[in-house]
DNA sequence: CTGTTAGCGCGTTCAA
DNA sequence: TTGAACGCGCTAACAG
């Protein structure tokens, strides 16, 4: 019922291997029987089938994208689909196609992850995050399966292809530009601390302030699991310190945007009363009052990265491992100003 | 160098074609050699080609997920991620697997499409959008080709299977919250035109004008384009009109955030001075300050409901087409209230 | 420059 | 209850 190559063979007299030749364009064969092959294809709407072709050829043309387990809670980031878009936009121009997982658990994602690879559906994949001790990233390099990781991988760093902002340098400058408006007392909200994002952030912000002189004690360091909730936390605890900070740096805009909110409800003015920088520099976070001053990690970059890395190592299994750093940016807007 | 059915069938001592009724817990196989087979596979780590499979098979267990042709625009939207977990939790359940369109502009998604269907890439396809004389509709109906819309479609009303919200009904309903609230100059701002979900809550929110009495006039009804400047111009333009409105019905919550920003820098208070209800409930609409008064229309559910649709309809062709309407519900929060 | 042959891994007859 | 043989649509030798 599907135009195969067989009828377009029949309908230009010429054999099946010759179309897949021109299908190839393969210089060997003339420029003659191309046109009249191409014709014939075109007229009778023919369209390689995916199937043989992956079936025998050992590329299928197509990535795997792998989302953090908790897809629920991260899908709300616009980081990941901002990350997507970049990972697409790539992908297509390379007439690549992409593989979304769809589980939610770990065990569901490291199953259909496992599928992904011994049935060939892809040639590689993209983890979209990095966890300690992660099975499936160890699995993907017992197999030498092609992987990159966007983000700073926890073990075997030099020999895995990731890639990454410089958090730490980022976390350092962010909260230098909270220093240089005079603030002293900051405090630092991350998200989970499994993620290397949030300790490097941390590490960053910790380094500025002990180059300044400044103190940045166990209780100016607030985690928030969940993103919602976590904003109310964290301005709770900090704010009912004796001394509280007049300055945040927030690893993640969501995580902002509810400290933002709490931050209202409690009767703080950004950046009058406190003031507020963070990272991701999400689509949203220059339409929300105060636009938030956050360092721009170049979400889009990260995706169109990690797919190129991805693609050149499924073509050459050789090609060495990499770490590519994106430079980040930051961008300055209303959430912060001189303190008061 | 990947396991196979012959290797397993040799290592078990029967034909391969034994091991594929095993795979497929053919009835006919003795539970002994079943028990012996899957065993054999485990141990030497069989797992099916989908290639494979696919070519001789009728079914790929994989459906497509077309984006809006903005997709860059459009992936800002958190409608999208959250659409697109509902149908992965679905689709997940169902072990079917997720692939998705990664081009940007129309053609590009045709294209994508076309190869989609010819290629047997996929079962199904669902679009995540309902444009006027759209090609690519077109394209699949005529080819039989099984597909979901979500949305209302522009034509073909009783042949295609859709999944949408009662958008009328649900502009009546948030409109009718501002008129009970006392407000009687109510505006609406809406997305592109082109839109249907646009021009149906336009219609909820005429209809419930007209009922109460109430004037809504040409200069009450803007169309923002782009979500961001669309703020922007939607409040420039109706904060100068002679008798500005008290109450606004804006038909997406991230136009709202938009709104938000500008009434705010136009020195207008929500929702002392402005009241201001929309749609769709997403995750930060219950963030953001003031939290928003938005109609919820189950966005997860809307995803989960599509791929069960057309998953049905990919199993059998014969499926009738059918018009699942997902009811909504209005969660009331701090963005509207009663007028001064 | 082109045709013939074989085979990728699997499901499905048809026999036994 | 199981095996043998065929073919899905395509690419890749090997001939010529």
């Amino acid at each position: 019922m599907n135009v195969t190559i067989k009828d377009v063979a029949k309908a230009t007299g010429v054999s099946p291997s010759t179309v897949s030749r021109v299908i190839a364009d393969n210089p060997r064969i003339s420029i003659e029987t191309k046109k009249r092959v191409r014709k014939a294809m075109k007229s009778l709407g023919y369209h390689p089938n995916v199937n043989a072709r992956n079936l025998v050829g050992k590329s299928t043309k197509t990535i795997g994208v792998i989302m953090p387990s908790s897809a629920d809670k991260a899908l709300q980031n616009p980081f990941f689909p901002e990350i997507l878009r970049g990972i697409s936009s790539y992908i297509h121009d390379m007439q690549y196609s992409l593989f979304l997982s769809t589980g939610e658990t770990e065990d569901e994602i490291f199953e259909e992850a496992q599928r992904m690879v011994y049935g060939s559906y892809v040639d590689g994949v993209i983890l979209l995050y990095s966890r300690a001790n992660d099975r499936l990233m160890h699995f993907l390099r017992d197999q030498e399966f092609p992987f990159v990781i966007v983000g700073k991988p926890y073990e075997y760093m030099n020999e895995i292809t990731y890639v990454d902002n410089d958090n730490v340098a980022a976390g350092k400058e962010i909260t230098e530009h909270l220093i240089q408006l005079g603030h002293e007392k900051i405090a630092y909200i991350g998200g989970s601390k499994e993620l290397f994002v949030t300790s490097d952030r941390e590490s960053g912000y910790e380094s500025a302030m002990l180059a300044a002189d400044l103190d940045a004690p166990a209780n100016y360091r607030f985690h928030a699991e969940f993103l919602k909730s976590g904003g109310r936390e964290a301005v709770e605890h900090l704010f009912s310190l004796d001394t509280p900070p007049t300055g945040l740096v927030i690893s993640d805009d969501l995580i902002s945007f509810g400290v933002l909110s709490m931050l209202e409800e409690f009767g703080f003015s950004v950046p009058d009363d406190v003031s507020l920088v963070s990272f991701n520099n999400v689509y949203l976070s220059e339409i929300i009052r105060p636009a938030l001053t956050t360092v721009d990690v170049k979400i889009h970059t990260l995706g169109v990265q990690s797919a190129k890395a991805l693609i050149e190592k499924t073509i050459n299994k050789a090609e060495p491992a990499k770490r590519i750093m994106i430079p980040h940016t930051i961008v300055f807007r209303d959430s912060a100003s001189e303190r008061n």
